[in-house]
DNA sequence: CATAAAACCTATTGACATACTAGGTAAATA
DNA sequence: TATTTACCTAGTATGTCAATAGGTTTTATG
């Protein structure tokens, strides 16, 4: 049930983009920095993240990225779905028709499809903005569970 | 975020002596043919559930497991807790004190505990009993999604 | 135009986990 | 005593994870 590096690291990469929005574009040399993750690591993420409107990319000097998008229009589900390729917790519960001999006759189906559903309930309702927000809130420097 | 086969496997035998309950001890080769897994793999698995209170066993012939409670004393929390380590989405959500030097301004932290509650929650609710009855209620036969 | 800074691309690698298989030993019953 | 079962330990092929490494292409600036 763990969440990859992947899908944790992209997540403060679009949280850094939204936080450093209307600075024009951000080098991954300095999300890389802040974020104290390899720049070579966040530049496998990127392309993950590309195959979506994700992100608006300039190359070269002054280059970098910026989130496409308003913050609250990226949900945390989004983000993992790209990065970690399903949020399923059994493949069969993204499958139609299910390929499994067994799926018609399964006791356990109804868990999986159950727990996938409030899964995606849960990280569906929160997006970037959602994150900033609450971020503030609680005040960046006494932020303390 | 992918159950292993472990822990699916798992609640399937678990969920299998539940439903042979009352015929004396199950022998690990009956459970493997019905379910249609190694029996082999099955054995590595026992132990794993055997590390707490959860089967009664008898050895040689005649031998077998069966459940040392009443089905509705098990969640598939419990369950899957034990067969894959832990539930939760990132180390540290599990961990206190934290042993990450971001966790105190870590703008994430909130949605990964957010999300290991929900899923705690979740499973927590569900015992090889409420798995059983809705099963029967369904028709074993015409079980369909 | 040359240079530097950035994104972009592809390959490789070590460590670890997954999903088993294999072959034996110990205990209990008939 | 033979059979049947659980129990124990080791091995193994495959894949995934979490990066590192070394280059090429693009672009603004001096």
């Amino acid at each position: 049930m763990r969440i990859s590096t992947k899908g944790r690291y992209a997540l403060r990469m679009l949280l850094d983009l939204a936080e450093h929005r209307g600075e024009g574009y951000i080098a991954l040399k300095d999300i890389a920095r802040r974020q104290e993750i390899s720049k070579k690591y966040l530049e496998q993420i990127i392309p993950i993240l590309n195959r979506t409107d994700f992100l608006k990319t300039n190359r070269g000097y002054q280059g970098g990225y910026m989130l496409a998008k308003d913050p609250a229009q990226y949900t945390v589900a989004d983000i993992l779905r790209l990065t970690e390729g399903s949020l399923a917790p059994v493949a069969c519960v993204e499958q139609s028709p299910i390929d499994c001999v067994r799926s018609a006759d399964c006791p356990t189906l109804p868990v999986w499809q159950g727990l996938y559903r409030v899964v995606n309930e849960y990280l569906d309702g929160i997006t970037l903005q959602d994150i900033l927000d609450s971020y503030q809130e609680r005040g960046a420097d006494n932020y303390v569970i």
